[in-house]
DNA sequence: GCATTGACGAAGG
DNA sequence: CCCTTCGCCAATG
C-alpha cells in the first residue's frame, strides 16, 4: 500500500519506477469497479495535492506497467475523460468504463459525483 | 543548464 | 460564466 507520502524521488536511470508512480498505480488499482476518481484526489491522498499534474504524468507510464492499471477510472475533476487520447484508441477509455458499468456521455462520466471514489476516504 | 510542456486544479479577471 | 494565469514538478528538447 502507498506510503501516503514519498517526497524522495530518485534520479532517473536508477530505479525503473518512482515510489510516487508506484503509489499512484497502487491507488488506481484499488479503485472498485464501477467507480471513478480524479487526479487531484489521488494527489491529495498521496499528500501532493498541489501536484495533480504529476499524477497525470505518472499515468503516462501506467500503460507499460506489468499489472495493468485501470487508468480509465481516473479522470479530471470535472469527470471528463481528459486522458482518452493517450489510450490505444480514442474510444478505448470510454469502452473500458462502459464495461465497468460507468456510463459515459460526451467524453464525460455520467453522475460523476455519485461514481466518485475518494481514496482519502475509502482507504483512510 | 535553461526553456517548454503537460492525462490537473484552483484562483482571478 | 468563460477565459487566462499561476503553481506544482518531472521529463524532454
Amino acid at each position: 500500500m502507498p506510503s501516503k507520502k514519498q517526497p524522495q524521488l530518485p534520479k532517473t536511470g536508477k530505479a525503473k519506477e518512482y515510489s510516487f508512480f508506484q503509489d499512484v498505480y497502487d491507488v488506481v488499482r484499488q479503485i472498485p469497479k464501477g467507480r471513478v476518481t480524479s487526479y487531484g484526489a489521488i494527489a491529495a491522498y498521496l499528500g501532493t495535492k498541489l501536484s495533480a499534474r504529476m499524477v497525470g504524468w505518472a499515468m503516462n507510464g501506467a500503460h507499460k506497467v506489468k499489472p495493468k492499471v485501470p487508468a480509465q477510472r481516473v479522470v479530471n475533476r470535472n469527470g471528463m475523460l481528459s486522458g482518452k487520447a493517450h489510450f490505444e484508441t480514442p474510444t478505448h477509455m470510454e469502452e473500458l468504463l462502459k464495461k465497468d458499468g460507468v456510463a459515459v456521455k460526451n467524453d464525460t462520466v455520467v453522475d460523476f459525483e455519485k461514481r466518485f471514489w475518494d481514496p482519502a476516504v475509502e482507504l483512510g
